[in-house]
DNA sequence: TGTCCACTGGAACGTACGGCTT
DNA sequence: AAGCCGTACGTTCCAGTGGACA
């Protein structure tokens, strides 16, 4: 269990240390702000459009667009918030259900999740999702309110399993009698168009509401405020904060990754028992996020995508096909005495591996000689040796020579 | 201009599993 | 206990394809 000195230093210098942060919950990505700086306007849009509800009125259906950490979560969590709290003011029965799809997984889940919300147990799994919807619309109805539904990243589903429930949602008014429902999708792909039914995306976007990234400026004011309510007076340095919200909006102006930097570069300093955050200590916990990132991945990877991209490791030096990442990944198999997979189901693993950042992989025709992906690391190999070199299945294989009995693996 | 390579990627289907309803 | 159900993970089949080469 370690040494229980080496603890005692760690835990008392962390109590009597310096201490920087007056209240880190509030860098959290899911604090949600008395203020919502740069996002008025977003916030009187969605107020009137959601308004006619304290009127017994069904409001119109929204689809909201934008980016990651663009604030879009946060106002309409805001905006529904106080919109329940004015309609008990005026006795109207609303209630609203947040739902995020991608958490959530899968439809299933996310009528039994909206059930829920209206009072009906619903088992974690046993029945058909028709079953499940049936239910949540009898419950609905039952409980005579305006019941307003909003789908967080619902285009995470909605590529993954298509818009048949969707669909279903959009026309659940014509059965019901004592109940209304508005949906608010909320979406970080802006194509999300091309994936829907035009009936389904008509009936959802009756209203629509678009999210531009913050710029840096923008950041920065956003950075300001929390930091006001997260940290001592006088710690954080100018220098610091300017380059939290610079870093944050080359990355498309996400406000979560500048809100993150700024808590990790506040940890970095606590621990180095410094009085103050600089930008070195930005710079560094820049580094530790990408790399923890890094490693997460990495660890939690299925055995066999761990071989497919052990084997794009030992053939790295320049990029190579899915063809020879296949004879190395058979090679792999052979020295594990594993069964291998097909060549197909590897091509959708390296295309996994490549939504999540670890490979870059390409499709080129090569003319004659066919067309194929061509793949290479994304990640430094130095990742690579250290989470898998430490594995006890298939850590040997880092240092595996492979026989690259075909001859071209390696060659550009 | 047509051929042909080495795949890609969609679709349908199979299997195993945990868990519900009846 | 039987009969479903969703989910995860995988296979099989096959039409489609970009571009070098003859």
């Amino acid at each position: 269990m370690g040494n229980p000195s080496i603890l005692d230093d760690v835990f008392e210098s962390f109590v009597n240390g310096v201490r920087l942060f007056k209240d880190r919950e509030v860098l959290r990505h899911d604090y949600l702000p008395e203020k919502l700086p740069h996002r008025e306007d977003q916030i009187r849009l969605l107020g009137e459009t959601v308004a006619p509800v304290l009127r017994d009125a069904r409001c119109s259906n929204i689809f909201i667009y934008g980016k990651t950490g663009t604030g879009k979560t946060a106002v309409a969590k805001y905006v529904l918030s106080y919109l329940e709290a004015k309609a008990k003011e005026y006795g109207a029965s609303v209630r609203f259900c947040y739902v995020n799809c991608r958490m959530t997984g899968s439809e299933y889940r996310v009528f039994a999740n909206l059930s829920q919300s209206v009072g009906m147990s619903i088992p974690f799994t046993g029945l058909s999702v028709g079953e499940v919807f049936d239910r949540f619309r009898a419950g609905l109805d039952s409980s005579r309110i305006i019941f307003i539904i909003v789908l967080d990243e619902v285009d995470a589903l909605i590529k993954d399993r298509g818009d048949s429930f969707m669909y279903e949602l959009t026309r659940i008014n014509e059965t019901l009698n004592r109940s209304k429902v508005s949906i608010i999708g909320i979406s970080n792909d802006l194509r999300l168009k091309e994936f829907l039914d035009p009936r389904v995306f008509s009936s959802l976007s009756e209203e629509e509401l678009v999210f531009r990234p913050y710029d840096a400026g923008e950041l920065r004011n956003i950075l300001f405020e929390r930091s006001k309510l997260s940290f001592q007076e006088g710690v954080l340095s100018e220098a610091a904060l300017s380059i939290c919200a610079a870093l944050a909006a080359a990355e498309h102006g996400d406000a979560r990754r500048a809100l993150d930097l700024l808590r990790v570069a506040g940890e970095v300093a606590e621990r180095q028992s410094a009085k103050s955050i600089t930008e070195e200590h930005v710079r560094q916990a820049e580094k530790h996020i990408e790399h923890n990132r890094v490693v997460e991945a990495l660890k939690n990877l299925t055995l066999q995508t761990k071989l497919v991209l052990l084997s794009v490791y030992h053939l790295s030096k320049s990029s190579a096909t899915t063809g020879e990442i296949y004879d190395i990944y058979n090679e792999l198999c052979g020295e594990l005495g594993m069964g291998l997979l097909t060549q197909r189901r590897l091509g959708t693993l390296i295309n996994e591996l490549d939504a999540m950042g670890l490979v870059n992989a390409k499709v080129v025709s090569m003319g004659r000689y066919g067309r194929t992906k061509k793949i290479r690391l994304e990640i430094s190999r130095s990742h690579i040796k250290d989470v898998f070199g430490s594995d006890t299945r298939f850590g040997r294989l880092i240092d595996y020579t492979p026989k690259l009995s075909k001859g071209s693996a390696g060659k550009c």
